[in-house]
DNA sequence: CGCTGGCACTCATCGTGTCAGAGTGCCAAT
DNA sequence: ATTGGCACTCTGACACGATGAGTGCCAGCG
């Protein structure tokens, strides 16, 4: 019987938590929710919430607090919460008018922490492929050239090459030439075959491979991915994180590399959004953060994730459907 | 006679006060510095220098630490310090193989936020304009191209531009054609001209002005100055800010705007490296730090600039050093 | 059997008071 | 001009007790 009520306190804990950032004892809980029990009642429940690791207390004559475990426990009972309609136009207006990718992205990760006032992240699209539709080489040096490719979806992949020589312009030139007729059109694996051969043909520079190879590379979606982020203050913003746990998270977010792996493991959690919580991260500087995540993109295809990051005494249900509702809006403007 | 006595107090106040981060009395500078002379004599000098208003004291029976005016003293009379071994051979291979210009700039930022162990930032080099190399339109929807410029100087720049109306492929393949005819090899101002003469040509559609208008720009070295920071985590590290100014300093940086107008203001210093203290940066958000900048480029246009930026309690003299570093290595990279 | 009121207990927090130490300003002496 | 001496001020640390929030447990009630 007690069983529903028992996770009625739970939340009840956890959202007073939320709003107060100071432990909450059984008399608070009694008062200011409508469980209509007694404080004695709720001081039952919140035995065996505590002896199931839910819930913990500071110290002996402190109320509760949620444990990770508890955070979890409520997040997985949680019904959708519906967004705000000021949200909603918000999203819609902010998204409008993007010049290109950059541009979408940074807007949408503005968008994001405004939203959920915690610290925003969005991963770069990831590219299947698609056709290659412009190959240029740009001289930077006697014996260095940029090389731009232009994909069909819209991407522009640059990056230099070393030729290893000095070389004519002319040479370069006839090179850009003969570049573009061998590979224009095809798709990625179609245009690794043929900048191949393109490369092996009798009478090619040295330097052909290189740049055959640099070309096959960014046809096929890039080398790096990457994430871009905002709102970091809001980390410092208000009792959110102890002071001295912000650096750490800071330095995370710029290693990229610690959030992708974290991104790309929340990728195969299915449902719509996923959620790591506190020790959940298994990365000692997001210990006491959580990380709400959603994949955008293609429909299908999750390709790519976006989320918020903030102290694991967070607004969940806001959290998530914010997240959700701009990785829906976002899969559309990307998809078009 | 005491003038130059009271300055090496002074100097001996900030780096004393740098180093331990707590107020420093006259009769600790007298035991571990050269001064040769007793705590009473160090006493006089410090009520001068308090009433000229170089150092202050945080209450009555603490000991002194610099002003905002204090610091600024103690940099104007410094003599430039040479620059560490490891950190010469650090920059150098920091720099060595970077792939293109994003590369560059992100290694150079990574670099300088490790050698000053403060947060650095660097601004794009903000291009003088060079010839257009290659423009390729790519479509993004029914009524949708993206823009994409390459110039000689290894700029790649794109826009997203609406053309109003549904577009086959091969008027769009046609235009590229004509557009590039019509503006490759030219200077940014030729370009224009030629560009605007090519929209008005009997026969184009009427959205070829915007796309002149687009590749313009892109030419002209694009529309967006931009600027981007490491090493945020070194605000949160140590004493070095209180615990809620670190928000704000992070809200600047995201800002843009307000670090690009101050750097603005900076470049026009003179002498290699300017510094802004404190309140010099006129700036709410950045009262209790300081900056440190430099500019770098093309040799005789410090066209842009990069620098540190820390508590106003930061080491100067290395600070300076590193970024004047940075600098002058960066700008062999990009003059290449 | 579950809920409730009562009660004793624990422990963080806060205000007060005391004390030592650091640092100063001033003055007379060199 | 510099120095030693001295009285003064103020912070920070520590101890102490009062306060009160919150708990766990138990007996009684529906």
């Amino acid at each position: 019987m007690s069983e529903e009520r028992r996770r009625a306190v739970l939340a009840a804990i956890v959202e007073g938590y939320v709003s107060t950032s100071e432990p909450v004892g059984s008399k608070a809980l009694a008062a200011h929710t409508a469980l209509g029990v007694s404080p004695a009642t709720i001081r039952n429940d919140m035995a065996i919430l505590e002896d199931e690791g839910l819930i913990a207390q500071p110290h002996t004559s402190a109320g509760r607090i949620p444990t990770d475990k508890g955070y979890r426990s409520f997040v997985d009972h949680l019904a959708s919460a519906a967004m705000q309609d000021s949200h909603k136009r918000a999203i819609a207006t902010f998204l409008a008018d993007a010049v290109d990718l950059n541009d979408v992205i940074e807007r949408s990760v503005r968008l994001l922490s405004q939203l959920t006032r915690q610290v925003a992240v969005v991963q770069y699209p990831s590219s299947q492929g698609a056709a290659v539709q412009r190959v240029e080489l740009v001289r930077l040096g006697a014996d260095r050239v940029l090389v731009v490719v232009v994909s069909a979806d819209a991407r522009v992949e640059q990056s230099t090459v070393m030729l290893g020589e000095e070389v004519a312009d002319d040479a370069i030139a006839a090179a850009n030439r003969s570049l573009n007729d061998a590979a224009v059109g095809l798709m990625p694996d179609a245009a690794r075959v043929a900048l191949a051969a393109w490369a092996a043909r009798a009478g090619q520079p040295t330097w052909a491979k290189d740049i055959a190879d640099t070309v096959s590379q960014a046809a096929q979606g890039g080398v790096v991915q990457r994430v871009v982020f905002s709102g970091t203050s809001n980390l410092a913003r208000g009792a959110g994180l102890e002071a001295d746990a912000i650096g750490p998270v800071l330095d995370a977010l710029e290693e990229q590399v610690v959030l992708m792996r974290l991104l790309h493991e929340m990728a195969s959690d299915g449902g719509d959004v996923a959620v790591r919580i506190g020790a959940e991260t298994r990365t000692d500087a997001l210990a006491h953060t959580s990380i709400v995540a959603a994949g955008y993109g293609r429909s299908g295809d999750a390709s790519s994730l976006l989320g918020a990051l903030g102290p694991t005494r967070m607004d969940y249900p806001s959290t998530m459907a914010a997240v959700r509702a701009v990785a829906r809006y976002l899969s559309k403007v990307v998809e078009s």
